[in-house]
DNA sequence: CTCCTTTACATACATTCAGTATGTATGTTA
DNA sequence: TAACATACATACTGAATGTATGTAAAGGAG
């Protein structure tokens, strides 16, 4: 049973963070400990603190996996759309698919902005997300909005989008949601 | 100095709601260790869980305060608008105000949710602004949304107000935001 | 006023946890 | 194969949370 460091280091790794963001997902960051963690992952402490620097760092990791894969499962879903609006709708859908996956709400909009701040959080999630939502507006709007308020429009309909996901993961009815900021966009394009 | 026992526990919640707030807000609430707080308050941790039951309770006794100061701010600005496009855009403005006092976006938008839970926070903070909101918004689409839809539209405005006002305490340009808003709304009345 | 109960604390304690230091076996390289 | 680096495991330290217990003052009841 000889495994090579590299084979050792990932296994580990993935154990590790596996075991996290199970724990992280159910009980939260600050109740779960890191005995726990270990535990569920099969190896001790000793691994935990040689393969990342604290705690924070293991979150952070699984931060990072998480907003990868809501990466991967939007960009695997990039259909071409016959217009703006319905790229748009189309990239809400995907989201709202990608954030179905149990535990991404809690994650990456509940725990991750008290744990790691606003600012780390915008580095890793919000860039991809709000980058391409900044895009798609600017489509829509056909250069009608000054670059400021195409700013603050993707912000606040990224906003959106998170509540939107939120909501839906607590029960409410998808297709009002989308319903809803279909509205908002349309609303956006005609006065 | 004879203090009734009512003024003892008064000015002894109050010590410890204060010292805690600031502390909350400065470094955060896992960051933020009970002796630092009573230490700040000029009382014993003896104190602290006497009047509260764990540090869980005394966050949600500042977010409290916090969420009942943002709506007698709110309150005490609700002028008699001339439209219900000018009720909402009032009350956006007011709201910002209302959150621009130092450490309610970190305590309301950022902390609780982490350490309360969504409904937690929801019972607490939502549904005094989101109710409004609603009714606002009732006023301004004048029946023409259904009841779901309406709930959903008013959900995710009030995330984009939430997010605005993060956007400016993080030093974005308030007017942007605002004609933002403006954007979203006129958008909603006029197709 | 006196006794008794309750309130409002203060102090001491038990448990647990995060992070560190150190020891050891295994893989890797010169 | 000898020297070194990596990947852990174990033991330890300081601190923090919550609890149990002790005490002084307030507040009626008689």
């Amino acid at each position: 049973m000889a495994r090579s460091n590299r084979e050792r280091t990932q296994a580990t790794r993935l154990a590790l963070i596996d075991a996290a963001r199970r724990l992280f997902v159910e009980r939260g960051y600050a109740e779960t400990a890191t005995p726990d963690i270990v535990a569920a992952a099969g190896v001790t402490r000793g691994a935990l603190y040689h393969h990342f620097e604290d705690k924070k760092a293991l979150f952070r990791a699984v931060l990072e996996g998480e907003a990868a894969a809501v990466a991967a499962d939007i960009e695997a879903r990039a259909a071409p759309a016959a217009s703006p609006r319905a790229a748009l709708l189309l990239g809400a859908a995907a989201y709202f698919d990608a954030m179905a996956v149990p535990g991404r709400t809690r994650l990456l909009l509940l725990e991750a902005p008290a744990v790691l701040g606003v600012e780390a959080l915008g580095a890793i999630d919000r860039d991809h997300a709000e980058g391409a939502l900044r895009a798609g507006l600017a489509a829509l709007l056909g250069g009608r909005a000054e670059s400021g308020r195409l700013d603050a429009l993707a912000a606040l309909l990224s906003a959106a989008f998170d509540r939107a996901a939120l909501a839906i993961e607590a029960g409410a009815d998808r297709a009002a949601y989308e319903a809803a900021i279909a509205a908002l966009l349309d609303g956006l394009v005609r006065p």
